[in-house]
DNA sequence: CCCAAAATAT
DNA sequence: CATATTTTGG
């Protein structure tokens, strides 16, 4: 009954992987960062009226789609960053937009375009909330935590609350023994599905720590799983975190020039790697009025291998010290 | 047209 | 900050 627990990310590790939920990821990403590198973009009008953003199918050399018409700048965050020439940083907001079509000033009074709750960034959602307990698991808070870049309270209060349905839900249908498993019991209340893989992608996809349910059972309130503070060493003078993923639906771009990044072709195991960023440079943040913050040390983020292979990378992020 | 996710408002 | 509602994307 209760062994389930122990072993939770040999289940996850079967419907995790599933190459299919961040194949379009990648895809997302590289098509206006190319597109613009390859300067093929058919900048010929002033006014792009052609946008069909197409979510997969990649069988042919796939022509790069224009530019969105408009770009964005909302981002809080310092566009101009990258501290090292080689941080391989893609946030969910870019730099201001170079083609003015209108000729208007987007600087600000733009809306942020959708944020993209990707796996990844869910499972930094999960981890964060795991390791700052439901007391502490407070929007602002984990959205600290997190270090996401482009990621703003907003984000995480509104997927927060999904979680906690998600969560919610879990209890009445796991209660006496499921384990995390998926109940086979669907429906429930008539509502949307049932706990089956076809109903939260999302939230199946990360492990659920087993302190979020049931708040009344058990006195363990923050259980960390393991808190290897220790790996707060300067390792190098540059921090790699190629693990975090903030993808937009509307990847917007900058006119000025992107890094070709290198190579994604086919790495190591074939499978591409996810340029994602974590927020590398954030403000020093102003303050924390609470005093009961505890504050946290650091913790290791592990990465799971995006890909079906069993080669599982483990990536080591640490807050910058500004967070 | 329906459903899910995210954003926004209260 | 939490919840409810509205909007938007799939």
């Amino acid at each position: 009954m209760r062994e389930d627990d122990s072993n939770w990310f040999s289940r996850w590790e079967e419907e995790l992987p599933s190459l299919e939920e961040l194949m379009p990821l990648s895809q997302t990403l590289i098509t206006p960062d190319l597109a613009l590198a390859f300067d093929i973009t058919n900048p010929t009008n002033t006014t792009n009226t052609n946008n069909h953003n197409s979510s997969l199918h990649q069988n042919q050399p796939l022509p790069p789609p224009p530019p969105p018409p408009a770009a964005v700048s909302p981002t809080p965050t310092n566009p101009l960053a990258s501290p090292q020439p080689n941080s391989g940083d893609f946030a969910t907001d870019s730099g201001e937009l170079g083609s003015g079509a209108g000729g208007d000033e987007p600087a600000r009074t733009l809306k942020r375009p959708r944020l993209v709750w990707t796996p990844q960034v869910h499972k930094r959602f999960v981890d964060a909330v795991a390791h700052l307990g439901i007391k502490n698991a407070v929007p602002k808070t984990i959205m600290q935590l997190m270090n996401v870049d482009g990621l703003t309270r907003e984000n995480v209060a509104s997927h927060l609350q999904k979680y906690r349905l998600y969560l919610k839900r879990m209890q009445g249908l796991s209660s006496g023994g499921g384990g995390a498993g998926n109940g086979t019991v669907g429906g429930g209340g008539g509502l949307t599905g049932g706990t089956d893989a076809a109903t939260d992608h999302l939230f199946a996809s990360s492990p659920v720590p087993a302190h979020f349910l049931h708040p009344g059972r058990s006195n363990s309130d923050h259980f960390l799983p393991f808190v290897p503070v220790a790996a707060l060493q300067h390792h190098h003078h540059q921090q790699q975190m190629v693990a975090a993923a903030a993808a937009v639906a509307h990847p917007q771009l900058q006119g000025q020039y992107h890094r070709p990044m290198g190579h994604f072709g086919s790495p190591t195991n074939g499978q591409f790697e996810h340029p994602f960023l974590a927020r590398q440079t954030q403000q020093p943040v102003h303050r924390m009025g609470a005093p009961v913050h505890n504050a946290v040390p650091g913790y290791v983020e592990d990465l799971e291998s995006a890909n079906g292979n069993e080669g599982r990378k483990v990536l080591t992020l640490f807050p910058t010290g500004d967070d």
